[in-house]
DNA sequence: TCTGGGGTCCTAGGACCC
DNA sequence: TCTGGGGTCCTAGGACCC
């Protein structure tokens, strides 16, 4: 019978992901090093992790680290439908899925003992039907609660199972270094060590208003409640994202103002596309930019209403993008990236007719546009207000 | 070795309303 | 004329995650 408080909770995490799924595709990779990316490293195979290579690094030192490595550009299709594969294998095991991103989840498997066997056995049977069935490796953590689940499958990568049983679950946890903390990254870490904190067992004794005073209220609750495995979060099924973005990488050499509009009007083409495909529309509208000292800056407008129309989230983008002008052209742009926020269910404004709805009618213009020409033949188009074939009514400005 | 693209959550001040 | 507390929304920034 169900005992509430037993380590119910999977956290599985499939290994190097991109990297594996080129391995599975391509025997030639087996055993080699991968990296998944070229200018800079999007994933990489343990054989490349363990000569120091690690995703988000430049690809020209990941090259000097592992000169013998195997680049390959990404095939997000690939990705994304071992993923969906990988899913379906989740849902399969239990109803109680929240996705947290391609390659992982949290499971809670607490009502199945009578039917599925304990934790530990279907976490077996897990791994099992992800190889034979999907042909990945994939870690699962199992324990009390998420967050140690998570850790818990963290230490046993690659290709592993691990088990925190309730009744060791600080011994367990506390000799780790605080790295391994959800939620803590280099700028928590630094402020730790100062005060010579290393470890998870040191931030437990240390007492909340120490850490809240250190790292702020939010942190310092949230860190204390951690370090004790305090996690009272359930496993949540369908949680939607909250916003839709796309950016671009600029080099550091100068862009005009007609040169950044051209990329700003790709991105909210792109953005936009997939708010329809997906049926959400949102109100609100952040522009990113990275300067070329890489500091970054975001400008938002939420407008009345919720759309998912690239004519007005354009326009607001537009203006975003105008307002800060003077400050792009004074300090050099590295990066421009535009998202939707506030995002809502589409459902309750179903799709007008084209003819009482010039905006969805453009938007359909575009789409057909893009299908023919492709998307730079689009570009042009939207920036010149040109036919390139097609009857283009013209964008508000 | 100069650093991609996609997200989440939290904080904090100001506007505005009751 | 001066003084409250509480709540929500918007905007901007920052830390973090994969």
């Amino acid at each position: 019978m169900f005992v509430s408080g037993d380590a119910t909770i999977l956290h599985a995490d499939l290994d190097a992901f991109y990297a594996s799924v080129e391995q599975r595709d391509d025997p030639r990779l087996r055993g080699r090093p991968v990296i998944v990316g070229g200018g800079v490293v999007l994933a990489c195979s343990y054989e490349a992790k363990a000569r120091g290579v690690r995703s988000a690094m430049g690809g020209r030192q990941a090259r000097r680290l592992c000169p013998d490595a195997v680049v390959v550009p990404p095939r997000m299709a690939a990705y994304t439908a071992a993923s969906r594969a990988v899913f379906e294998i989740f849902r399969g095991t239990t109803p109680l899925v929240e996705g947290l991103s391609i390659d992982e989840a949290f499971l809670d498997v607490g009502g199945l003992r009578r039917l599925a066997g304990p934790p530990l056995d279907i976490a077996v049977r897990l791994r099992r039907e992800v190889g034979e069935r999907v042909g990945l490796p994939i870690t699962v953590g199992v324990a009390r609660t998420k967050f140690l689940a998570k850790v818990a499958s963290g230490v046993a990568k690659p290709d592993g199972l691990l088990v925190v049983a309730p009744d060791r679950e600080l011994e367990f946890l506390h000799p780790l270094p605080v790295e391994r903390l959800w939620g803590v990254g280099p700028v928590t870490a630094a402020k730790l060590r100062e005060r010579r904190i290393r470890t998870v067992g040191q931030v437990a004794r240390l007492g909340e208003a120490t850490l809240v005073s250190l790292l702020g209220a939010g942190a310092g609750r949230h860190l204390h409640a951690l370090a004790h495995n305090r996690d009272p979060r359930p496993v949540q099924v369908g949680r939607r994202r909250s916003s839709m973005g796309a950016q671009h990488a600029l080099g550091r050499e100068p862009h005009s103002p007609a040169d950044l509009d051209a990329v700003l009007a790709g991105l909210v083409d792109r953005v936009t596309r997939r708010m329809r495909a997906a049926g959400r529309t949102g109100r609100t509208v952040m522009l990113r930019l990275r300067f070329a000292d890489y500091t970054r800056a975001t400008r938002s407008h939420t407008l009345v209403k919720p759309t998912a129309q690239t004519g007005p989230l354009l326009a607001a983008a537009r203006a975003l993008l105008r307002a800060a002008l003077p400050e792009v052209e004074a300090r050099g742009i590295t990066l421009i990236g535009v998202s939707v926020g506030n995002l809502d269910d589409r459902h309750e404004q179903p799709p007008l007719p084209f003819d009482r709805d010039p905006g969805a009618e453009l938007d359909a213009a575009v789409d057909a546009v893009r299908d023919r020409f492709g998307s730079s033949a689009l570009t042009r188009a939207v920036l010149l207000g040109r036919d390139p074939g097609l009857e283009m009514p013209r964008l508000p400005d």
